[in-house]
DNA sequence: CTGAAAGCGCTTACAG
DNA sequence: CTGAAAGCGCTTACAG
């Protein structure tokens, strides 16, 4: 089939080729008129712009990149990821943009992909996922100048706009939910170190420890996966002085968790109570269901992407604070043992 | 920054754009030295093409569509698609081309993206996921002689090219080893209505019945999330001649049926064995593992991926078998219950 | 309000 | 082997 141009509205409406550009695009240099003639010329015919040729000559290209830096079977399992784009898409196609997406190994890879995408002008801005402390792609960005929306903060994103939540919050609102549940050996199990909200975690639940007088909560890093996560929880629950409760930094793990538990012969929530971040489906899947930190992530997703378009409309790079995660209980969590 | 062009190329090494152009991309035309030359000043320089210019004259757009027609939340826990995308990352990311994703609400919205995205010339070509019996998807990509891949088959694929597994022969598999444990009362909660596997599936679930004279083997209708899933689970137990296996059509689904099993105090595999279809991190996550039919799918998306290229390049739309899914046995079957 | 024309950055026949 | 030029399909100043 042969696809419509610009040309052949012009011919058929017996206008200019400008003139139909002008009247799409909802510029001035019409009369409402002949606009409206163009227009409904260009549906019955079905037509589309090229998007190479709006963005050669417009220099903007309509598509914004996402990259994922996780391994392939890693990426399926976290929910997270798959819920964000979800929401980013929700946005971008109401506003007719397309999501370019990159799968990459590692930084160096993605920022080769930064590099590229600027290069050939694939996208007009990106997405930043997975902010670590001291982030190198940051400076690459703003050296580009490619508008960006980092998905994390707060601070370490340097003139970059960013979309962020208070993960400090959420972190002593489980905790303090635990304690009033009389738990006071409580473990974290915590994700992927030098990511920056798990270092922000990690403070909060070391300064809350202190505050509290809990000496035994502990952090013990890990990395998202399930393997990793029961692998800690095992650790934990094999030492005499095993935590009654457990808080997990991703709801992958705490799913992990229980099995462990369960294959340990420990009764969740009477022995063990489990609490996960991140409310996917994955929490309500497994019995008992998970008492989880949880939020609107597609919503976390479109707000980013809203974000993002109005970076690249030429707005200032300001950092937005999101809605918090709240505590959602389930049947992990219940009263601490009478003998602990 | 100022975009290098082949302008600046051309300049520095004393060339016109088109020998640039020439060198670049490997054609006939320059001498050795001069593309060595004006390669290293491209390296040098950072160069990237413009990706809208050379869609614009080369008329191909080095890009490929991927629409996902699942709601936000259910997407997120199911394994399979981001798997898939990751294997078919790799390929495209390693023949420089992107992937352009569009999450879509209903087949209908799926054709007019379609549609869209040959008008815009957007993508070179698309893949096509879930499909359905008769569906209305292939005829518009074949009018609109779109190069197309299509996850599924066989069979309803029309003139395009499609890669599909062998599931009737993995699910007589799964089931003839659940009748060589003891299993009598076998029944299946199916996936959604309408896409052609879980037909395939279905029927091959009945003829199997009527072969080995299982006169109780029932296909509950679901719709692969964890609700519905665990619903079915729910009844089927409930029933006075209650199956002692269950067979899924996805992971989500029997991890549902795993918790509903504990939730109704019967033991897996003593009083109920489990086998999921799909076997990702998923089975491995919950106590007891999950035995599951498994195959490696980000390999299927490499695959499909490396297809759809050849097709693009011109190559004969074909069907292609891939490789068939195979039972990994764990610990949620084991020998039928005495008394059953 | 409208038309003719330049230009975006490439690719690719077409001459030399 | 190399250069000059047309063309892809839009957008956008610039004249009328």
């Amino acid at each position: 089939m042969k696809r419509p141009t610009i040309a052949d509205i012009a011919r058929r409406a017996g206008v200019s080729k400008g003139a139909v550009s002008y009247a799409l695009n909802g510029q001035p240099g019409v009369s409402a008129a002949t606009r409206q003639r163009i227009i409904a010329i260009a549906e019955e015919i079905g037509f589309n712009p090229n998007s190479a040729a709006r963005a050669l000559s417009g220099a903007t290209s309509n598509a914004v990149g996402l990259t994922l830096c996780r391994p392939a079977r890693t990426l399926g399992i976290e929910p997270f990821f798959m819920e964000l784009i979800s929401g980013v898409e929700a946005e971008l196609s109401a506003r007719s943009y397309a999501l370019t997406l990159q799968v990459v190994a590692d930084p160096d890879a993605e920022i080769a992909v930064f590099r590229r995408w600027w290069g050939e002008r694939r996208v007009d801005g990106v997405l930043v996922c997975d902010l670590r402390v001291d982030d190198r792609r940051v400076p690459v960005l703003e050296q580009l100048q490619l508008p960006a929306m980092v998905i994390g903060g707060p601070g370490h994103t340097g003139a970059l706009a960013n979309l962020w939540v208070d993960d400090a919050a959420a972190l002593v609102e489980a905790v303090e939910y635990l304690v009033a549940l009389g738990h006071r050996r409580i473990a974290r199990v915590g994700g992927l170190p030098g990511l920056l909200h798990t270092e922000i975690r990690t403070r909060a639940f070391t300064d809350l420890r202190d505050r509290l007088g809990l000496s035994q909560a502990v952090t013990v890093p890990s990395d998202y996966t399930g393997e990793e996560g029961g692998r800690a929880t095992r650790r934990l629950l094999s030492s005499p002085d095993r935590p009654t409760a457990i808080l997990y930094d991703n709801d992958v793990m705490a799913v992990a968790g229980l099995a462990v538990a369960q294959e340990m012969g420990l009764a969740v929530p009477a022995d063990l109570s489990i609490v996960a971040w991140d409310d996917s489906a994955l929490c309500r899947l497994v019995h008992p269901a998970l008492t989880a930190l949880g939020r609107d992530i597609p919503a976390y997703g479109t707000h980013a992407a809203r974000r993002l378009l109005a970076v690249i409309a030429g707005g200032p790079a300001d950092g937005f604070q999101d809605q918090n995660a709240h505590l959602t209980p389930r049947g992990s969590t219940g009263p601490a043992p009478r003998d602990s």
